[in-house]
RNA sequence: GGGUGGUUAGCUCAGUUGGUUAGAGCGUCGCGUUGACAUCGCGGAGGUCACAGGUUCGAAUCCCGUACCACCCA
């Protein structure tokens, strides 16, 4: 083995190995276990979310396997409507200079296709590098044959049950992409706009021009006002009390809209006084709703002025019998002219009031940057009511649970006043509706037409016509744990492995996806037992990493980690390369570049996947946000090294040597140290399955390393050395040494091999060599998981060994202290040595004087009264006193004395003080106070020691 | 405006149902290559647990408030 861990070379071999093998797919015959992965987006690259998200999938995967569960990960992508029709939309443009207009919908997909069987697999190719154990013999995508199909079974269903319906309603509307979107695709950016205040007569039987005759209201958005459906104010808004139910004249238009009271409207905004556009606002849209206002439609597809307003009555329902102008000078404007347009108009009217700087949300399209509009259109819509309410019970009864368990709340709290779901697009990616219209306008819903005319009775001379629409991407997201079982049919791995155990997930996606899942699995899928399926018993919510100023990682700001850059390294320049290609916004290229030659003076080192992955586990806690941090990654790089070391060690120390490992006898018989780490290894076990249970990652790799590092590495390791470096030993002993030290690494490895499935595979193949049990097996991924075996934990064993590691340090502090040199030998005397202390001095001499190189070892009677002058060191009450008489610096030793009795003193006085309230006595547990008074007393036995010792040495420096 | 989460060592974070002297990694200071490892070892230093109240014999932990940060909803 080479000195130095490589990752690299390690790594390049092992998961063609596995994926060779066939080790990722469902083996074992014992209960089943499934995870379903996130399907990421076809257009998408490893992001440093994808790779937190998916270590943890295959830490439970693989713990979950080796424990002997029948594990399947089901892995796949989404077609991502949107993203992959504008990224092949641009290249169309770029490359051939054409758009899909122009080469129409059925060549346009063609190119899709071409571009994802060519360009599709990014992310999947780049996952491997991760380690991730899925079974890609069964992979997914959601514009498979099957999985369009549960896409249109589904559809179909909801139809007949009346769940699905068709609608015109408000939409969030992306004018570049002409196309609804969801409200998960909006971002609301704050910025500051304008807040208008505009005049409108009031329309009273006196006409007086009077401004007393005028409401003021305020808007944002002036240019709305063309599509004014009323004005609104608060019901008890004692100002315009007087007001409610008269008339005023829209400005410019001077159409005559009600002046109306709905509590929805807050008096403290403006003047109290609010414009209503039902077909441009989503409250005054329902504000619509409460008082069957029209909805007044004044844009097009592309968000820019009509010539002649749309009327629309709630129902959807066109009224032509209200025409509604809109001024010449405005057809054609896109809204931010317009409102120029208008605001120049009316200051001429001299109906504005005054103008001020207003701090507001803009929606806007996280795909297009432009300004989201609700919009007025036809759509599809699934019914949510009567889906939400099982999908509440799953949750409120356990029957899913949440982890951490506040995301309940959050999942509950959305669900309660749930909105029904847009699930078209006006897009040409995706499944298309399965709806047809004939001439009339009815609707046929069915699996194609052949079907439809068949259901329908419908002649071959009645004209069908196939929605032009497809499905929101998330529509079959939300199917996806059955949809790719093979969900319609009923297949065997539907029936063996839904309902799924655990979905790993970020919290951004609760509402569009996990809830969606659970509503749709419920309503859908059934159990063995003709139950309603849940889709997961366990949805466990990951945080979000952010860059190591706690922001964000995005594109834009420039400060985006590849997880791959972390694994194979990259230079600066690369780097920088890469995060200033291709920006949307290419003025910060400089200052990107800046921050990260700051932030990578060197670029970044190859860490390898382990110490990825091994980072992400540490930091896989409960909060909400992971703020990254490199010097962490280097630690865990560090720790694999460590691994590798302590595994060369053991191999040097064990190949071609006998160390057959068998049963308790050999435990029994063998050195305290080899029942020590034995019964840590346990501890440790039991720790791991424990957190494993309860999602705490970062607890098990806490675990995990403070056991191989200080446990095994520090402690263990150095034991070994007088036994196994001295010639003398005898052979059964160093039998003993050699098993325990491979066993409990064969044991460790296999325990982290969950978590750093490179580095445990390539040391677990050498070491297996020497181990005759297990020399023929294939693969470490495929041994079972260390099971906790209590018997074998010792609890004086452990005692004892914490004294003698306290032995070991105090010897070593008094080294450091004196300056004395590890080659150089000294005698210790132990004075106050209680009668296990005496024991274990005895029984651990050899190993003491070994270990801390020492001439002797000589134990005081207690009654012996003689000065010793020499530094000290206390392991308990035990004195350990080091005659070095020529190199003492007696000052410095009171000094240090002098701390030593400060602090024991102040702790001495604190309980003293806690004792002294009888409320504590009489209150707190017997057993708390029991451990009080002991404490007490052992830092009295310690105060006295101590001044014995300055007594001494004050006797040096002040003879009397 | 409403809601949620957070504030613990210089940095990144743990701290289970309240109960030893609040821990880890990184960094820092000092010493050191003794045949696994300098991607290392050893020994130190470093915290009024954001602030102010309350409950309790006892609070980093439970409750209330304030400040700041982050996110979600309107």
């Amino acid at each position: 083995m080479d000195t130095t861990y490589t990752p690299k070379s390690i790594e390049s071999n092992w998961y063609q190995y596995w994926q060779e093998k066939n080790y990722f797919a469902p083996k074992n015959t014992g209960a089943s276990f499934c995870t379903m992965l996130p399907p990421p987006n076809i257009t998408g690259t490893l992001h440093m979310g994808h790779a937190f998200q998916q270590s943890i999938i295959d830490a439970l995967t693989r713990y979950k396997r080796m424990k002997g569960f029948r594990t399947l990960w089901q892995s796949g992508t989404d077609h991502a409507g949107i993203a992959t029709q504008m990224l092949v939309e641009r290249q169309l443009q770029q490359a051939e200079n054409t758009s899909r207009h122009t080469i129409g919908r059925t060549a346009f997909v063609q190119k899709i296709w071409e571009w994802k069987n060519k360009s599709g697999h990014t992310i999947t190719k780049q996952m491997r590098r991760l380690g991730t154990s899925v079974d890609w013999s069964t992979e997914k995508f959601t514009m498979d044959d099957s999985l369009s199909r549960s896409v249109t079974t589904a559809f179909i269903q909801l139809y007949q049950e009346d769940l699905v319906y068709r609608s015109k309603k408000l939409i969030n509307w992306d004018p570049t992409l002409q196309t609804a979107i969801s409200d998960l695709e909006v971002i609301n950016e704050l910025k500051t706009g304008e807040l208008v205040y505009l005049r409108y007569a009031i329309e009273s039987n006196q006409k007086i021009k009077n401004s007393a005759h005028f409401l003021v209201i305020a808007t944002t958005r002036p240019e709305t006002l063309l599509g004014d459906a009323a004005i609104a104010i608060h019901p008890e808004d004692d100002r315009y009390q007087h007001l409610i139910g008269q008339k005023v004249r829209i400005p410019l238009v001077n159409r005559l809209i009600p002046i109306i009271a709905d509590s929805a409207v807050e008096r403290d905004f403006g003047t109290g006084c609010v414009k209503i556009t039902p077909a441009h606002d989503f409250n005054d849209y329902e504000m619509a709703k409460r008082h069957h206002l029209p909805l007044i439609n004044i844009l097009n597809k592309k968000a820019t002025l009509l010539t002649q307003a749309e009327v629309f009555n709630l129902k959807g329902i066109l009224d032509t019998t209200t025409t509604i102008h809109i001024p010449k000078e405005f057809h054609g404007l896109n809204c931010i002219k317009a409102r120029q347009l208008i605001l120049v108009i009316l200051k001429k009217q001299e109906v504005i009031d005054k103008i001020i700087p207003h701090k507001m949300n803009i929606p806007t399209g996280d795909r297009s940057g432009s300004i989201i509009e609700p919009f007025l259109t036809d759509q599809w819509f699934i019914s949510m009511e009567s889906l939400a309410k099982p999908a509440i019970t799953a949750v409120k009864t356990k029957k899913i649970t949440f982890i951490p368990s506040q995301y309940e709340n959050l999942y509950l709290a959305w669900m309660k006043d749930i909105q029904d779901w847009c699930i078209s697009r006006q897009l040409w990616w995706g499944h298309r509706i399965p709806a047809w219209y004939d001439p009339e306008g009815h609707i046929y819903v069915g699996e194609n037409l052949e079907a439809i005319r068949k259901t329908y009775q419908l002649e071959d001379n009645v004209i069908l016509v196939q929605d032009e629409d497809v499905f929101d991407t998330w529509f079959s997201s939300a199917l996806w744990t059955f949809s790719t079982l093979g969900w319609p049919d009923q297949t065997e791995k539907l029936a063996t492995f839904h309902p799924t155990q655990v979905l790993v997930t970020g919290f951004d996606i609760i509402f569009f996806w996990v809830a969606r899942m659970i509503m749709m699995s419920l309503h859908l899928v059934k159990t063995a037992d003709n139950k309603p399926a849940i889709p997961f018993e366990t949805v466990y919510i990951h945080g979000l990493i952010r860059d190591e100023n706690g922001q964000k990682m995005s594109k834009s700001k420039g400060n985006v980690l590849d997880p791959l850059d972390m694994i194979d390294g990259i230079s600066l320049s690369d780097l920088v390369q890469k995060r200033t290609m291709n920006m949307m916004q290419p003025h910060l290229a400089d200052q990107i570049a800046k921050q990260t030659k700051k932030a990578f003076p060197n670029g970044i080192l190859p860490h390898g996947t382990d110490a990825l992955r091994y980072t992400l586990y540490s930091l896989a806690s409960t909060g909400r946000n992971i703020n990254w941090d490199m010097n962490r990654l280097t630690g865990f790089r560090n720790f694999c090294n460590k691994i590798w070391n302590a595994s060369r060690y053991v191999i040097l120390q064990t190949e071609n040597k006998n160390c057959h490992f068998s049963s308790e006898t050999n435990i029994q018989s063998s050195s305290l140290s080899d029942q020590w780490i034995i019964s840590r290894l346990q501890h440790t076990i039991e720790s791991v399955c424990n957190h494993m249970d309860q999602f705490r990652l970062d607890l098990v790799s806490q675990s995990i390393y403070s056991f191989i590092w200080h446990d095994y590495c520090d402690w263990y390791l150095e034991l070994t050395k007088p036994i196994l470096m001295d010639k003398t030993s005898d052979p059964i002993s160093l039998q003993i040494t050699r098993s325990v030290l491979i066993y409990v690494l064969e044991t460790a490895l296999r325990l982290a091999h969950p978590f750093i499935p490179f580095i445990t595979e390539e040391i677990w193949q050498k070491i297996k060599l020497l181990l005759p049990d297990i020399s023929n097996q294939d693969s470490i991924m495929m041994q079972a998981y260390p099971e906790c075996d209590k018997n074998k934990m010792n609890a004086q064993v452990e005692d004892e060994m914490e004294w003698l590691q306290v032995m070991i340090s105090a010897m070593r502090s008094i080294r450091k202290k004196m300056k004395v040199a590890y080659r150089q030998s000294f005698t210790v005397f132990c004075k106050h040595a209680t009668l296990l202390d005496q024991k274990r001095i005895q029984q651990n001499t050899d190993l003491l004087i070994k270990i801390s190189n020492l001439d002797k070892i000589i134990i005081l009677n207690n009654d012996d009264t003689t000065d010793l002058i020499g530094t000290t060191e206390l392991v308990g009450t035990l004195e350990l006193i080091v005659p070095l008489t020529d190199l003492i610096n007696t000052d410095q030793e009171l000094i240090r004395l002098d701390q030593e009795i400060e602090k024991n003193k102040s702790e001495q006085i604190r309980i003293e003080n806690k004792l002294s309230q009888p409320q504590f006595i009489q209150r707190a547990p017997a057993a708390i106070v029991e451990k009080e008074k002991e404490k007490l007393m052992q830092y009295k036995k310690i105060l006295e020691q101590l001044f014995e010792r300055k007594i001494i040495f004050e006797k040096i420096t002040k003879p009397s």
